[in-house]
DNA sequence: ACGCCAACTGTAACCAGTTACATCTGCAGA
DNA sequence: TCTGCAGATGTAACTGGTTACAGTTGGCGT
């Protein structure tokens, strides 16, 4: 390295000058600099009362003069731990994982744990690279998002003896404890919401069918045969809804729009409305999800609540447990709400 | 703390064993098993060229039985790296920050850095214990948001010489460098396209005061004499802008309002319409921040684009280049920029 | 004046890796 | 046959903390 740096004996000198500036003191120089042993220094940190307040004020100073840091790599290396999970997520720019993660990050500091985002873009591959860099740092725990895992992926938590919890999905007989909701159940639900109004032909808008939740809640729609479904896969966006939408009106026009997703939804709706009909009397709109906003639309969203910030919390809760006290947690289902607002209304 | 569970011999012996079971193989243990050197089995993991095949192939057979991971802390405390960044964010629960994260967390991850993330609820007090935290667990640089430290935060960040960027704001003269936009100079761009309109009774909606954007935002536009401004603070939702829209509708009614966040935009535009008033013909609203939704409400909202996902990325070039080659960024100012949509329209 | 104990501090081993340097082997060339 | 050297491997000293254990000191009781 210094080779190849190379050249000029002056800007070697600076180099090395700036690093020795830079380099951290450690628990040696600091001793030195107050005159004490590295175990006084380390008690100051640790358990002040045990040293004599004159000592410990020197002590005090020299860590101050020396600037110093503890580094946590060496606390890490006696102690075993990190402190910190790791949390894989297809996406942060979605409502529905900021919201996850904001109540799990909280409630992961609750119990002193850190959590590290890393992004999958629902890509198995990505996710196992990007579970195998957390692992590297040190990750204690993982959170990872449905079920679709990259086949290598068991492995390395096996070798790792590693707690992984996936979320948004339920399912006891994964090979992982899941805590989430019925994306099958809540698709269904959603649904019977739109048939008991008496919708027979029904638009229903999803985003893409690599991400298995979305799957899922496609997959129970399409074993209902008492109503009249058409599919339109589109991005999981407010743009994917509007798109979605225009392609919808184009042709036979249904009385009711089943959006997968609250984001979807708030599309359509904003689409159905600029050509002109009148949500719910020309056209009835169902969301699934029931993000914050969705109430506060206009009309107000009709949707499916899922449980999304309670699936925070209990992840972390579960999480938590289990690293801090190796109790591996038992599956967990949250259940589903159907929220009727204003968006929907009987057929005609 | 063997003491402290004391008691029966049975549960100890049951504890140990436990803990015997679940410690992880090291080094040392692999070398034992394949019969090698320490040396030889860390040659495996970094320059596996150097290992004749038969010595690797047994090392790697003995790492496999004993599944190991090697260390990450012990990893962290030869090179002095740990490879990650924390982000002190107000919330996660917003579009805003989502999209920041999104693009930073790529950013870095190209940069082989992961990221750390903690919220702070805009309370400076816990941004400083969370920046703590984050440095005792080894962050080698932070991102914070907007101007507002506490007053030890100075200080530790002086004591550990830690890369700092702070985000969503500019002023090249701040203490560390800042990367963003400029939030006075678009809460008068936004006003400006409004009186550009012919609107002069104009109602103002923003977020909670503490927030030093908000503030900078609404500061901006209490200087201006030309137009008459009612301000109304209220949480940033779109719960929010439903709720100051109410209050709003309730007085002395005027032509526009400007919401200095597309949040409380979008509920507001749900609100007016639900008041049974059109949008923009009876009242023209115009947001601020340009949220990827905005442009998909009914009607397209007017607002000033926040060039949100670049700040991201330029945050995390900027950092990754402190971090890796100690090169401190300059400030960096990112333009804001009109949006005109369907919201906004003549007055009267 | 002696012993004892508490309060304080120091020494050195340890955690789990990396790596400079030393050693050992075997084969090619003189 | 001896030298030289490359290739493979081992030894031990690091990294920066924690902590068990071993001193040292001084005050108090007898």
């Amino acid at each position: 390295m210094q080779e190849r740096q190379g050249g000029v004996i002056e800007s070697r000198a600076v180099r090395m000058n700036k690093t020795a500036m830079r380099k951290r003191a450690n628990l040696r120089d600091v001793a030195a600099e107050a005159g004490v042993s590295v175990a006084t220094v380390s008690r100051v940190m640790n358990s002040p009362a045990t040293v004599a307040p004159a000592t410990r004020e020197r002590v005090e100073g020299a860590m101050r003069r020396l600037q110093w840091v503890p580094s946590a790599a060496a606390r890490a290396i006696n102690s075993g731990r990190t402190r910190f999970v790791g949390a894989l997520v297809p996406t942060l720019d979605s409502d529905i994982f900021a919201r996850v993660l904001a109540n799990l990050e909280q409630g992961l500091t609750a119990q002193r744990l850190s959590l590290v985002v890393a992004t999958t873009d629902d890509d198995p591959d990505i996710e196992l690279a990007k579970a195998r860099a957390l692992l590297d740092i040190g990750a204690e725990g993982l959170i990872v998002s449905g079920m679709t895992r990259s086949p290598d992926f068991d492995e390395l938590v096996a070798r790792a003896r590693l707690p992984v919890i996936a979320i948004s999905c339920h399912d006891p007989d994964y090979r992982m404890p899941t805590i989430g909701y019925d994306n099958h159940g809540a698709a269904l639900a959603a649904l019977s919401h739109l048939t008991g109004l008496g919708h027979r032909r029904i638009a229903v808008l999803h985003g893409p069918l690599r991400n298995d939740r979305t799957q899922r809640r496609v997959l129970a729609l399409q074993g209902q045969g008492d109503a009249d479904l058409t599919f339109h896969e589109t991005t999981l966006s407010t743009a994917g809804g509007c798109q979605a939408v225009r392609g919808v009106l184009s042709g036979r026009r249904p009385s009711a729009i089943l959006c997968l997703s609250d984001v979807i939804a708030a599309g359509a709706m904003a689409e159905v409305q600029r050509h002109g009909l009148r949500i719910p009397d020309d056209m009835s709109v169902m969301g699934l999800d029931d993000l914050p906003g969705s109430a506060h639309l206009y009309p107000a969203l009709s949707t499916i609540h899922l449980p999304v910030s309670r699936m925070g919390r209990a992840v972390a809760d579960a999480l938590a447990g289990w690293v801090e006290r190796d109790e591996k947690p038992d599956p967990q289902l949250l259940d589903h709400e159907l929220v009727v607002r204003a968006s929907t209304g009987p057929c005609r």
